[in-house]
DNA sequence: CATGAATGAGGTTTCATTCAT
DNA sequence: TATGAATGAAACCTCATTCAT
């Protein structure tokens, strides 16, 4: 509330999401967090119910800037070379998702982080996380209408299938040889045009 | 040693990968493993050297199982249409997945697991992971070869889209919408040929 | 310091005694105990020096009410019914004791709350305990001399036994029988005159 | 389960009660209890599912050994004075009871811990509980068909009064005081004969 | 005077692992 | 070989108390 205690949430949010992406949710304990943050551990619990709490919280902050940047992709359709705005686009996506992925891997792993309560917070993620490929299926669908992508495409399937290709890059070890996002760009486009 | 042995050494590594798709990795406590396997907690250091072991097991001798079915894929080369054979393995191959994916997905969740020590195991896991794009790029190479690919495309670049695309789709949040593994195909295939 | 700072100060030693008797000792966290009073919890610690303080004010306060109440008793001799005057006093008595009985339930219940230290505020509350039966036994003694109980009686060990049997009654499990005060009075009061 | 199992969980149980009888339930934490029964912390959740399974055990046992010493009581109706059974069956009573009370002054003062599930096993320990008024209660009611109490007294009633009087003196800080279990005796046999 | 953020020791509980039987 | 009791480190969380504002 005061000028001080938002700064040590934001802190705290922030320590979350490097831990996490660094050493995983288990390896992220409230004492490494509490560490990381400067502060100590009870202070975690002045802003937070529980860990949970703080780890959909630090869900939350990311998602909402990585949907904050997708938001002005729409407007670019037409302006440059489709493949380029594209790979563009998921280059830059993908540099967003290293923040978030490991804190979404968390949540598929664990079943019962998602299950139990913190539905509603939980519904802000997602709608979050729906957030990205609805605008970029929104850019597809104006580029289609301005012939550069073949009509008989659906623009949502698309964006969906460039995403997962880019998210399961991220992750998975097959991910360790050389497929960059302009690789997955370049199979995908040919296909459409 | 034998016969009593490596039934019960079964028994575990069926436990384990039944309970990490139930409850995930964490769930799957030694406890839970040794109360689904019938046997006692110790009795599981008698086979493992300790928990990650066991888990590695787990997922190499599933992995197998999938590498087993893979390598029949090159031979089809010529056999049928081509995005009738993709579909069909793709289909088979998801299927497989979901006994493998909760276990990969642990491993990719939590750093520690993958890094720690143990990479002489891991290497035969990472073998493994890395057998099924080995046989779908040499399948696509066969196809080239044969004409009904496009000579520019890299084939083990697809290959790895091809399943990337598939695995996050089985994962994501995205993929409550209705993208199946045709669909998939179908937007790879096109760009392709 | 005194207008705002008294009314505070009586709003803490009321919410600790109604929260005691809500939900226990340990129930009563500071915390807990600012947010009934409507204040801070550093606010506590500018009236008393810890929570122990606090609560022994709080017990203090309760038993001073009692206190009053008792010093009116001895007056009664001879002025009516021994039987009844007994009666109603232990029915009042009773209905008092469930303000303290929690407070001096804890007191008993945890050795270090008497134990450490505050020997002073602990000789003023346990002044206050010894009032009731004195008074009491005042007032038999009262009676005693106008021949109205047995001369070999010892008013003072008949008053406490008297407080004991209620004091018992209104905590044990056995309490939930149908034993009244009026019962007590009457199987006590029978072998006095 | 086998010798040395049965073995610790008896260890763990003396060990709660007699630290309870010391520093109050609170005082008495689970690493206390690991200390003095000599065992490890993790020990204690092996024989108990958590703290309070254990505190209700510990009660559970007491009271088993007071019943059973009770349940001689009927049988000596008219054997010797009445004043003097009663006397030593208080005082053998009020020693035994010394062991319970701290165990059952924390459930008083602790609303939480009754109310919390383990209804089953606080029922055993409250038929426990009605047990000892229930055994006096029936000594009593012999006597009283031998003429040696007065037969328009409720022994059922009495039974109650005279332990809980017990109960509070060994309790109250009034009973600093030199009332003793024979004067208990003295004041109610007096009225019922 | 009052606030409420911060502290940090300590509580209960879990769990991979060891060891006596 | 198999058991399961025992271990102990470490996890999450609570709460009386202090301190900057």
């Amino acid at each position: 509330m005061t000028a001080r205690g938002d700064h040590t949430k934001a802190k705290l949010i922030h320590a979350t999401t490097s831990l996490v992406a660094q050493v995983g949710y288990h390896g992220a304990t409230t004492r490494a967090i509490a560490d990381a943050a400067g502060v100590s551990e009870g202070t975690i619990y002045r802003h937070f119910p529980d860990k949970r709490a703080l780890f959909f919280a630090a869900i939350l902050e990311t998602q909402e800037e990585l949907v904050h940047w997708m938001s002005s992709l729409p407007g670019q359709a037409g302006t440059g070379d489709l493949t380029e705005i594209l790979a563009e686009c998921l280059l830059r996506l993908s540099a967003l998702r290293q923040t978030v992925l490991p804190l979404e891997l968390a949540l598929a792993a664990d079943p019962q982080l998602a299950t139990q309560g913190h539905v509603i917070d939980l519904g802000g993620a997602v709608a979050a996380l729906g957030g990205p490929p609805d605008q970029l299926a929104r850019y597809l669908a104006a580029e289609q209408r301005l012939g550069r992508i073949r009509p008989d495409v659906d623009p949502v399937k698309v964006a969906i299938i460039l995403l997962a290709a880019l998210f399961a890059l991220a992750v998975s070890p097959i991910a360790d040889s050389e497929v960059t996002a302009a690789d997955v760009v370049k199979v995908l486009v040919e296909g459409i045009t």
